[in-house]
DNA sequence: TAATTATATCGCAATATTACGATTGATTTT
DNA sequence: AAAATCAATCGTAATATTGCGATATAATTA
Protein backbone atom coordinates (compact mmCIF):
# COMPACT_ATOMS: atom_id res chain seq x y z
CA UNK A 1 0.00 0.00 0.00
CA UNK A 2 0.76 3.45 0.09
CA UNK A 3 -0.48 4.84 -3.47
CA UNK A 4 -2.38 7.36 -3.31
CA UNK A 5 -6.59 6.72 -3.79
CA UNK A 6 -7.16 9.75 -6.15
CA UNK A 7 -9.36 7.40 -8.52
CA UNK A 8 -11.73 7.32 -5.14
CA UNK A 9 -12.63 10.99 -5.40
CA UNK A 10 -14.07 14.07 -7.41
CA UNK A 11 -12.41 14.90 -10.13
CA UNK A 12 -12.63 18.74 -8.59
CA UNK A 13 -11.13 17.41 -5.22
CA UNK A 14 -8.38 16.01 -7.37
CA UNK A 15 -7.79 18.87 -9.53
CA UNK A 16 -7.40 21.18 -6.27
CA UNK A 17 -5.33 19.03 -4.47
CA UNK A 18 -3.10 19.26 -7.77
CA UNK A 19 -2.91 22.78 -7.75
CA UNK A 20 -1.86 22.76 -4.05
CA UNK A 21 0.43 19.87 -4.21
CA UNK A 22 2.13 22.84 -6.68
CA UNK A 23 2.17 25.04 -4.06
CA UNK A 24 3.72 23.33 -1.32
CA UNK A 25 7.03 23.67 -0.84
CA UNK A 26 8.74 26.51 -0.39
CA UNK A 27 11.19 26.47 -3.32
CA UNK A 28 8.24 26.44 -5.60
CA UNK A 29 6.33 29.42 -4.17
CA UNK A 30 9.62 30.97 -4.07
CA UNK A 31 9.90 30.60 -7.92
CA UNK A 32 6.31 31.22 -8.33
CA UNK A 33 7.05 35.03 -6.52
CA UNK A 34 9.74 35.46 -8.98
CA UNK A 35 7.95 35.07 -12.11
CA UNK A 36 4.56 36.70 -10.60
CA UNK A 37 7.07 39.38 -10.10
CA UNK A 38 8.46 39.01 -13.45
CA UNK A 39 12.21 39.61 -12.23
CA UNK A 40 13.53 36.34 -13.39
CA UNK A 41 11.66 34.08 -16.21
CA UNK A 42 14.99 33.12 -17.43
CA UNK A 43 15.80 29.42 -15.86
CA UNK A 44 19.37 30.38 -15.05
CA UNK A 45 18.38 33.52 -13.28
CA UNK A 46 15.72 31.53 -10.67
CA UNK A 47 18.75 28.83 -10.21
CA UNK A 48 21.00 32.38 -9.30
CA UNK A 49 17.94 33.34 -6.94
CA UNK A 50 17.30 30.16 -5.09
CA UNK A 51 19.21 28.21 -2.69
CA UNK A 52 19.34 24.62 -4.84
CA UNK A 53 21.45 23.32 -7.50
CA UNK A 54 20.16 23.75 -11.31
CA UNK A 55 18.99 19.94 -11.55
CA UNK A 56 16.87 20.91 -8.25
CA UNK A 57 15.30 23.95 -9.61
CA UNK A 58 14.87 22.39 -13.37
CA UNK A 59 12.87 19.78 -11.52
CA UNK A 60 10.95 21.78 -9.35
CA UNK A 61 9.89 24.23 -13.06
CA UNK A 62 8.76 20.80 -14.63
CA UNK A 63 6.19 20.07 -11.35
CA UNK A 64 5.27 23.68 -11.57
CA UNK A 65 4.71 23.09 -15.92
CA UNK A 66 2.74 19.65 -14.84
CA UNK A 67 1.09 20.87 -12.65
CA UNK A 68 -0.16 24.03 -15.57
CA UNK A 69 1.02 27.01 -13.50
CA UNK A 70 3.73 27.64 -15.76
CA UNK A 71 4.70 27.32 -19.22
CA UNK A 72 8.46 27.44 -20.86
CA UNK A 73 9.67 28.98 -23.67
CA UNK A 74 12.33 28.15 -25.53
CA UNK A 75 14.67 30.74 -26.50
CA UNK A 76 17.86 29.92 -28.12
CA UNK A 77 20.18 27.98 -25.54
CA UNK A 78 17.60 29.57 -22.72
CA UNK A 79 14.36 29.13 -21.65
CA UNK A 80 12.19 32.10 -20.28
CA UNK A 81 9.45 30.94 -17.81
CA UNK A 82 6.22 32.23 -17.39
CA UNK A 83 3.07 31.94 -15.68
CA UNK A 84 0.02 30.17 -17.58
CA UNK A 85 -2.08 33.14 -16.94
CA UNK A 86 -5.45 31.09 -17.45
CA UNK A 87 -4.19 27.84 -15.14
CA UNK A 88 -3.58 30.43 -12.41
CA UNK A 89 -6.51 31.96 -12.58
CA UNK A 90 -8.22 28.66 -12.83
CA UNK A 91 -6.04 27.50 -9.72
CA UNK A 92 -6.96 30.63 -7.74
CA UNK A 93 -10.59 30.01 -8.25
CA UNK A 94 -10.82 26.60 -7.38
CA UNK A 95 -8.75 27.16 -4.02
CA UNK A 96 -11.24 30.40 -3.73
CA UNK A 97 -14.38 28.21 -3.95
CA UNK A 98 -12.95 25.80 -1.13
CA UNK A 99 -12.30 28.51 1.01
CA UNK A 100 -15.54 30.79 0.47
CA UNK A 101 -17.72 27.54 1.08
CA UNK A 102 -17.30 28.01 5.00
CA UNK A 103 -19.52 30.73 5.80
CA UNK A 104 -18.57 32.89 8.97
CA UNK A 105 -19.84 31.94 12.21
CA UNK A 106 -21.49 28.82 11.20
CA UNK A 107 -19.38 26.41 13.15
CA UNK A 108 -20.72 23.57 14.72
CA UNK A 109 -18.71 23.69 17.63
CA UNK B 1 19.95 13.84 0.95
CA UNK B 2 16.03 14.17 0.43
CA UNK B 3 15.26 16.43 3.39
CA UNK B 4 13.33 19.80 2.78
CA UNK B 5 15.69 22.32 2.60
CA UNK B 6 12.70 24.33 4.27
CA UNK B 7 15.45 26.68 6.74
CA UNK B 8 16.53 28.03 3.13
CA UNK B 9 13.47 29.90 3.09
CA UNK B 10 11.68 32.74 3.99
CA UNK B 11 9.00 31.92 6.91
CA UNK B 12 6.33 33.54 4.66
CA UNK B 13 7.37 30.68 1.86
CA UNK B 14 6.93 27.91 4.49
CA UNK B 15 3.83 29.24 5.71
CA UNK B 16 2.25 29.04 2.29
CA UNK B 17 3.79 25.90 1.46
CA UNK B 18 2.68 24.43 4.93
CA UNK B 19 -1.36 25.75 3.80
CA UNK B 20 -0.72 24.30 0.52
CA UNK B 21 0.36 21.21 1.70
CA UNK B 22 -2.50 20.67 3.73
CA UNK B 23 -4.38 21.04 0.45
CA UNK B 24 -2.23 18.25 -1.30
CA UNK B 25 -4.65 15.43 -0.97
CA UNK B 26 -7.90 14.99 -2.56
CA UNK B 27 -8.67 13.31 0.78
CA UNK B 28 -8.20 16.40 2.84
CA UNK B 29 -10.11 18.41 0.23
CA UNK B 30 -12.73 16.52 0.82
CA UNK B 31 -12.68 16.81 4.04
CA UNK B 32 -12.82 20.52 4.33
CA UNK B 33 -15.81 20.37 2.20
CA UNK B 34 -17.88 18.46 4.54
CA UNK B 35 -16.77 20.49 7.45
CA UNK B 36 -17.06 23.94 5.53
CA UNK B 37 -20.37 22.58 4.79
CA UNK B 38 -21.02 21.30 8.29
CA UNK B 39 -22.60 18.25 7.18
CA UNK B 40 -20.37 16.79 8.91
CA UNK B 41 -18.19 17.04 12.11
CA UNK B 42 -17.61 14.45 14.44
CA UNK B 43 -15.04 12.27 12.77
CA UNK B 44 -16.81 8.58 12.66
CA UNK B 45 -19.51 10.78 10.12
CA UNK B 46 -16.27 12.10 8.16
CA UNK B 47 -14.68 8.80 8.01
CA UNK B 48 -18.20 7.31 6.53
CA UNK B 49 -18.53 10.07 3.58
CA UNK B 50 -14.69 8.86 2.68
CA UNK B 51 -13.60 5.97 0.81
CA UNK B 52 -10.78 5.49 3.50
CA UNK B 53 -10.25 3.47 7.08
CA UNK B 54 -10.70 4.81 10.26
CA UNK B 55 -6.88 4.92 11.02
CA UNK B 56 -6.05 6.90 7.67
CA UNK B 57 -8.99 9.14 7.98
CA UNK B 58 -7.25 10.13 11.67
CA UNK B 59 -4.21 10.45 9.97
CA UNK B 60 -5.34 12.97 7.32
CA UNK B 61 -7.63 15.04 10.43
CA UNK B 62 -4.00 14.91 12.37
CA UNK B 63 -2.40 16.62 9.56
CA UNK B 64 -5.06 19.06 9.08
CA UNK B 65 -4.65 20.23 13.10
CA UNK B 66 -1.47 20.11 12.66
CA UNK B 67 -1.75 22.83 9.80
CA UNK B 68 -3.73 24.60 11.97
CA UNK B 69 -6.69 24.50 9.71
CA UNK B 70 -9.05 22.45 11.70
CA UNK B 71 -9.47 21.97 15.85
CA UNK B 72 -11.24 18.79 17.18
CA UNK B 73 -13.12 19.50 20.01
CA UNK B 74 -13.92 16.13 22.20
CA UNK B 75 -17.42 15.15 23.32
CA UNK B 76 -17.52 12.36 25.51
CA UNK B 77 -16.14 9.29 23.69
CA UNK B 78 -16.90 11.21 19.98
CA UNK B 79 -14.84 13.95 18.47
CA UNK B 80 -16.04 17.23 16.50
CA UNK B 81 -14.10 18.58 13.98
CA UNK B 82 -14.28 21.97 12.98
CA UNK B 83 -12.61 24.53 10.53
CA UNK B 84 -10.33 26.90 12.34
CA UNK B 85 -11.66 30.44 11.97
CA UNK B 86 -8.76 32.33 11.98
CA UNK B 87 -6.19 30.06 10.29
CA UNK B 88 -8.34 29.77 7.61
CA UNK B 89 -8.53 33.08 6.91
CA UNK B 90 -5.12 33.56 7.25
CA UNK B 91 -4.93 30.18 4.65
CA UNK B 92 -6.97 32.17 2.08
CA UNK B 93 -5.49 35.47 2.15
CA UNK B 94 -1.88 34.37 2.02
CA UNK B 95 -2.67 32.16 -0.58
CA UNK B 96 -4.20 34.88 -2.67
CA UNK B 97 -1.36 37.35 -1.74
CA UNK B 98 0.89 35.23 -3.61
CA UNK B 99 -1.86 34.69 -7.11
CA UNK B 100 -2.76 38.71 -6.66
CA UNK B 101 0.91 39.06 -6.71
CA UNK B 102 0.59 38.60 -10.60
CA UNK B 103 -0.62 41.01 -12.53
CA UNK B 104 -2.87 39.97 -15.90
CA UNK B 105 -0.64 40.80 -18.97
CA UNK B 106 2.44 41.37 -17.41
CA UNK B 107 4.10 38.17 -19.00
CA UNK B 108 7.57 38.81 -20.29
CA UNK B 109 7.04 35.84 -22.93
C1' DT C 1 34.95 23.43 -35.31
C1' DA C 2 36.14 23.44 -30.46
C1' DA C 3 34.96 25.26 -26.18
C1' DT C 4 31.50 27.20 -23.51
C1' DT C 5 26.93 28.00 -21.77
C1' DA C 6 22.13 26.65 -20.70
C1' DT C 7 18.87 23.37 -19.45
C1' DA C 8 16.90 18.70 -19.01
C1' DT C 9 17.27 14.14 -17.55
C1' DC C 10 19.24 9.92 -15.28
C1' DG C 11 20.58 7.48 -11.27
C1' DC C 12 20.87 7.32 -6.70
C1' DA C 13 20.25 8.13 -1.59
C1' DA C 14 17.61 10.18 2.07
C1' DT C 15 13.31 11.31 3.68
C1' DA C 16 8.25 11.90 3.65
C1' DT C 17 3.62 10.47 2.56
C1' DT C 18 -0.17 7.29 2.09
C1' DA C 19 -2.65 3.46 3.67
C1' DC C 20 -4.15 -0.17 6.56
C1' DG C 21 -4.69 -3.60 10.30
C1' DA C 22 -3.98 -4.15 15.04
C1' DT C 23 -3.84 -2.22 19.34
C1' DT C 24 -4.80 1.09 22.95
C1' DG C 25 -7.41 3.97 25.93
C1' DA C 26 -11.12 6.23 26.58
C1' DT C 27 -16.49 6.64 26.95
C1' DT C 28 -21.15 4.57 26.47
C1' DT C 29 -24.34 1.15 26.52
C1' DT C 30 -26.11 -3.12 28.08
C1' DA D 1 -18.92 -4.90 35.37
C1' DA D 2 -18.84 -6.62 30.62
C1' DA D 3 -19.50 -5.53 25.94
C1' DA D 4 -19.63 -2.27 22.51
C1' DT D 5 -18.35 2.12 20.38
C1' DC D 6 -15.18 5.90 19.13
C1' DA D 7 -10.96 7.73 17.85
C1' DA D 8 -5.79 8.01 18.30
C1' DT D 9 -1.58 5.73 17.75
C1' DC D 10 1.82 2.04 16.49
C1' DG D 11 3.99 -0.80 13.22
C1' DT D 12 4.77 -1.77 8.69
C1' DA D 13 4.70 -1.84 3.60
C1' DA D 14 4.28 0.64 -0.67
C1' DT D 15 5.02 4.68 -3.03
C1' DA D 16 6.31 9.59 -3.73
C1' DT D 17 9.18 13.58 -2.99
C1' DT D 18 13.44 16.06 -2.40
C1' DG D 19 18.05 16.86 -3.62
C1' DC D 20 22.35 16.41 -5.96
C1' DG D 21 26.12 15.00 -9.07
C1' DA D 22 26.93 13.28 -13.46
C1' DT D 23 25.66 13.08 -17.93
C1' DA D 24 23.18 14.34 -22.22
C1' DT D 25 21.63 17.64 -25.58
C1' DA D 26 21.18 21.82 -27.75
C1' DA D 27 22.60 26.58 -28.80
C1' DT D 28 26.15 30.12 -28.59
C1' DT D 29 30.64 31.93 -28.64
C1' DA D 30 35.51 31.97 -29.56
Amino acid sequence: MGATKSLEFSAKENRLAKYAKALAHPARVAILQLLAKKQACVCGDIVDELPLSQSTVSQHLKELKDAGLIKGDIEGAKVCYCIDEKEWKAAQSSLNQLFDSFKSGSNCC
